[in-house]
DNA sequence: TATTGATTCAAACGTATGTTTCAAACATAC
DNA sequence: GTATGTTTGAAACATACGTTTGAATCAATA
């Protein structure tokens, strides 16, 4: 039996870190820096101070590594969009909507709360974001799949219900264009934040956020054209 | 002296194709379906029916192809949208401003016009484009950026006319974040049309063009809401 | 203490990659 | 037709990777 579970929110019990855990946060690290693919498993248990073999045995291959990172930077995200948007449904009056905004920010903001538990820096954790729903070789994690369809079926019905004369379709396709905005934008945020610069260092992560939610709000609002 | 050059507008003289030519056209089609890291040398050789050694005969490396792929796919894009902003400006009447929409499609749209010059399937090109600009490990090819920088320049101050409201930088993360809409849409394309499936086959082209550029319309007049 | 099962370790395996080599084939001009 | 520069071809090179192996080590139990 393994020393450790894959376990998501874990006391941190003071203990030594098991050889799992080193992996996984040595993992993390280099894969938010330079790509699933390109990182080899002799840098990850090389930065982790644990053997090649290691992973292999404790994880099974680098394939389902790269699944256990995943599962834990997405997996709390999802719960938290979830938790937020119950909230916000919960202290609405009768046969009234939620506000785009607040839609949207239950949706994205998520990201900026699981920062600040994470040991990864902000530049590195979005990347890692990033990386999770941008690599071009991506297939989602099978654990995920069922989570993800319920965080966009959960949202885009209440969308649904703040946007009525939007058709159903019109709205997920625009959920989906929210999310692009937003990994494309983690992907490459110091190309945004150094042409950005000039002026006074970086924005602040709110400030990026605040931003982009003004830019989804927009277009999810925005007027449908007609096809001729 | 090679037999061709990267020419970019070829006339297409009947003549048989160089060696040079197919390497390129089979590297582009298994770019677009695999990525570049994925494709091995051996794999585009093969399809191209040519020797493994004329790659670095012709191109130097392996990086150097990617690069020739991607300018070939970039810049007839880039020149089209320069000309067609062009093409606005000089219709334009004095002091007044070109419409967020024209200057949006003008961004936009050459993606699909440039479709029709291509050999590639419409979704394969979309895919070879979403990957120029969203590899994680993309590095731009030299040759790109001086490009890339005008259109950015041009395009910014044609949408700061258009909002003139807009702080400029404010402008600029937006055309990006326009950008990340777009390319996002591209790398997924398949995801998105599946489950807008249901109803009849996938939407035309020009339909999903629309909808992108309804949305970024609306995302780049969204009012600033305030920093607090 | 002796035994068992889990974990670590160094080393090797098998395979795939980008690149290089150098001789053969080709084309072109003298 | 021979000589010259270019292009192709088959093979090998060097390296890096994910994975496997089997012995050594550790931790806990009886």
């Amino acid at each position: 039996m393994h020393a450790s579970q894959t376990n998501l929110a874990e006391p941190a019990p003071a203990a030594d870190p098991t050889t799992k855990d080193l992996i996984l946060f040595a993992a993390e690290e280099l894969f938010a820096a330079e790509g699933f693919e390109k990182v080899s498993l002799r840098a990850i248990t090389q930065a982790a101070e644990v053997n090649l073999a290691s992973v292999n045995y404790h994880f099974g291959s680098k394939d389902a590594l790269i699944d256990a990172v995943i599962e834990n930077i997405v997996t709390p995200i999802n719960r938290e969009r979830l938790h937020r948007l119950d909230s916000l449904e919960s202290e609405l009056a009768p046969d009234s909507a939620i506000a785009t905004r607040d839609i949207l920010d239950a949706f994205l903001r998520p990201l900026v709360v699981a920062i600040k538990e994470s040991d990864l820096s902000e530049e590195m954790f979005f990347r890692l974001m990033g990386r999770c729903m941008a690599e071009p070789d991506y297939r989602m994690p099978e654990s995920l799949i069922p989570q993800f369809q319920e965080v966009v079926q959960r949202f885009s019905d209440a969308a649904a219900r703040a946007l009525p004369k939007l058709p159903h379709d019109l709205i997920v396709w625009r959920l989906y264009f929210s999310i692009g905005t937003l990994v494309q934008s983690l992907m490459h945020i110091e190309a945004l934040d150094s042409f950005s610069g000039g002026k006074s260092g970086q924005p602040s992560l709110d400030d990026l956020l605040t931003r982009i939610i003004d830019y989804c709000i927009g277009g999810f609002e925005a007027p449908v054209s007609e096809n001729k």
